[in-house]
DNA sequence: TGTACATCAGTGAACGCGCGTTCACTGATGTAC
DNA sequence: TGTACATCAGTGAACGCGCGTTCACTGATGTAC
């Protein structure tokens, strides 16, 4: 269930641009868009270490300080292309919520697609390994979690949607309004932390039928755990 | 509470071999543990990426080249380091764990002392972030997570000592038997990726102040929620 | 205790690599008149 | 519709950097006799 996910790379039809070494003509057209394009598949090989401004170029044909019309600087690149990593995360997540069926339940339905968010989370995280972490690892502050460039097709990002489900909890009465604040980074943390242990951590070599058993047990713990957190607890 | 924490770096009384650039005998005397200090000392300052062989070569005082007498290569060198710094992390939980009060409950110290597990854990990830990267990001297999040279002081790894915590909540009646099977995984994952979000992730900005609230409360999700993971759900 | 010699643990120089970025440049484009 | 010219978007070459790693070497050490 966690495995046959695609995700366009460049939903644009601006491929044919790219297709040979050389340009036909001098000027490229819409290099800025290449770029990204070529760089989002270097993020997606090899995470965002992989995305180097000299092998972009090279891939799209064009000369190494091309990129410099369009980009600031190589930080600048990593940026774009880990928005856009976030935007195709959300529309995994998305499309997670939306597949879960309606029982007709409100509370039930509130619970299944906040939990659809996690596994969606992981779903994506999954099947693309250098995309995610190019998404989430890739230091970029909370700011930016909200902004448009890092919003999906479905024109939300990732931590939005996440929000979206948690208000979605207390309306349903699923969630207690004085457990709401800050529940967001405690669910997100959990499906994060599973993910980056199994990508580049010490669960690197866990095979994947146990990734698959465990992410469902994780995203229930986070959902049952989450309603029962009392005031903090001071000291440690 | 989550900020004084002294980490020693080289515990050994070998510091004075380090002293000067230049040594004052040919012969080294224990350059294989002088690299691994001084790459430590890297990898505490930038995490794993900053372990580079000829800067700890040039910090020891050594020629770069000598580095291949006593490591492989580069990985092997930043594998050690990965397991060192394990074993500092294992001590700051071990020290967490032993700070918890005993009150003569046995579930409720089984429950506080599973928790110091968790907040040992993050207190050594944010007091020494590039140790913590390096002990847990580098891709090194579960098996080496219950191997010698991953303990600390205490002879334990932090993976055992979550074991261990975790069995005496089992024994304590603070977790049902059957909830015992790859509960590691699922605590683990919540601290970690909290961990791993507020270090190099969106969620880098957080302050302090922010961190240490949250903290306890994903303890407690965890501690709370482990208990009540029913059997997989099917679908999602 | 003295010495020959194998072995160990360093040295210095170099190789090849790939990177980000800057420089002065030129070909292509589009706009004003 | 034609043309002058500013601007835009590329090029080619180069700089400087730091890295991991290998080579042939030599100084220091310790052991057998």
């Amino acid at each position: 269930m966690m495995r046959s996910v695609t995700v366009s790379t460049a939903p644009e039809p601006e491929r044919a641009a790219r297709s040979g070494p050389r340009r036909a003509t001098y000027h490229h057209g819409d290099l800025r868009r290449a770029l990204l394009d070529a760089s989002t598949e270097l993020a997606r090989e090899g995470g965002p270490d992989a995305v180097v401004v000299r092998e972009a170029t090279r891939r799209v044909g064009v000369s190494a300080n091309a990129a410099y019309r369009h980009f600031a600087d190589r930080d600048d690149l990593l940026e774009a292309v880990a928005s856009r990593a976030q935007g195709q995360a959300a529309d995994v997540i998305a499309e997670s919520i939306a597949a879960v069926p309606d029982d007709g339940v409100e509370q039930s339905l509130a619970r299944r697609r906040f939990r659809a968010v996690g596994l969606g989370y992981l779903r994506f995280a999954l099947a693309e390994p250098g995309l995610f972490r190019t998404a989430f690892g890739v230091p970029v502050d909370l700011s930016r979690s909200g902004s448009p460039e890092a919003a999906g097709q479905c024109g939300r990002t990732p931590f939005q949607l996440l929000s979206d489900q948690l208000d979605a909890m207390v309306s349903a009465g699923a969630l207690p309004p004085e457990q709401r604040e800050g529940a967001e980074l405690l669910a997100w943390s959990a499906v994060h932390g599973f993910a980056m242990l199994a990508l580049e951590g010490p669960l690197r070599g866990l095979p994947p039928e146990a990734i698959e058993h465990i992410a469902p047990r994780l995203v229930e713990m986070v959902d049952l755990g989450l309603g029962l957190v009392e005031s903090p607890v001071a000291g440690g």
